[in-house]
DNA sequence: TAATAACCTCGCAA
DNA sequence: ATTGCGAGGTTAT
């Protein structure tokens, strides 16, 4: 059995409803209820236990990850002070009060932004299977006590593949997107790891600069990678509930949306976005029921 | 500036 | 089982 090391933890984190929260593709729980993924170049198994987060991992050992396994689920985030500032918002307090445990995670920019390139006009199990199966086709092989899985490829590798490629893996009319992102990553002309200190507005630019990269999808990519907790991607579940609940026009923009949620929740409007897309979602799921 | 169709496939419901 | 609908958007017109 691999070597196993606990990351003391004692504020909110429910492992469930963070990495199945839409934000994040990878994850997979097996019947302990521990969770594997891949993290850069290491495949990592988590699970909660009463001391903290309990980590496993290959090839790199698991102490050597606690600093950035704290990092990549946002440990460093008060989410009490967080929730306690938003929560006064009825609709985002049944959020909470539904998912008391789920974080924003601080994820890898590149993975993330070619996995919301293919959020587009999707849903999250498909993007889930096609993320995976691009891992699968040009990611390197990894293994932890008998589970194996591979890398999200590196941009060059995507590259390198083309659209082509990436359209026979089921991408459909997003592959010629995610080959030009990579290209553009890839090739400097997108520096998304110069991107953490520039300004709001720089950094959707500078997305929204790709072919297939338009406002929402930027956000996503912002707030779930790029340290910008003011991002609200504002897709057609927000939409929904910015409008049946809170009474904005129907026709509201998206700069519209992002000024209202802004001005609302400031700093925490990404996760006010979070805590309002699952509830909404769950709404609309026991309506139909 | 605002509305509308087209885009690839696949998951899911009937 | 097989079919038909619509999906966490973006772009072009």
């Amino acid at each position: 059995m691999s070597e196993r090391f606990v990351l003391p933890f004692d504020g909110p984190l429910d492992l469930p409803t963070t990495l199945a929260s839409g934000q994040c593709f990878r994850w997979r729980a097996d019947d302990s209820g521990a969770w594997t993924g891949v993290i850069g170049s290491n495949i990592v198994r988590l699970a909660r236990t009463p001391e903290g987060v309990a980590i496993e991992s290959a090839p790199a050992p698991p102490a050597e990850l606690a600093e950035r396994m704290a990092a990549y689920l946002r440990l460093d985030d008060d989410l009490p002070a967080i929730q306690a500032r938003i929560g006064s918002d009825e609709r985002i307090r049944e959020g909470i009060d539904r998912y008391p445990g789920m974080r924003i995670m601080r994820q890898e920019p590149w993975e993330t932004l070619a996995a919301f390139i293919l959020s587009s006009t999707s849903n999250i199990p498909r993007i889930a299977r096609t993320v995976e199966l691009i891992a699968e086709t040009f990611g390197d092989p990894l293994s932890l006590d008998g589970t194996t899985r591979k890398t999200f490829p590196a941009p060059e590798t995507l590259a390198e593949a083309g659209e082509a490629r990436l359209r026979a893996l089921g991408c459909g009319f997003r592959a010629p997107y995610l080959a030009q992102a990579a290209a553009a990553v890839a090739d400097g002309t997108l520096p998304l790891d110069g991107l953490r200190g520039a300004s709001y507005a720089d950094v959707l630019a500078a997305l929204t600069a790709l072919h297939g990269v338009g406002d929402k999808i930027a956000d996503c990519a912002m707030l779930f990678s790029l340290e910008r907790m003011e991002a609200f991607p504002a897709d057609r579940w927000i939409r929904r509930a910015l409008v049946d609940w809170y009474g904005l026009p129907a026709n509201v923009s998206y700069d519209g949306t992002r000024a209202w949620a802004q001005d609302r929740f400031g700093s925490d409007a990404g996760y006010a976005n979070q805590y309002l897309f699952w509830n909404v979602r769950e709404a609309s799921r026991k309506r139909v029921a």
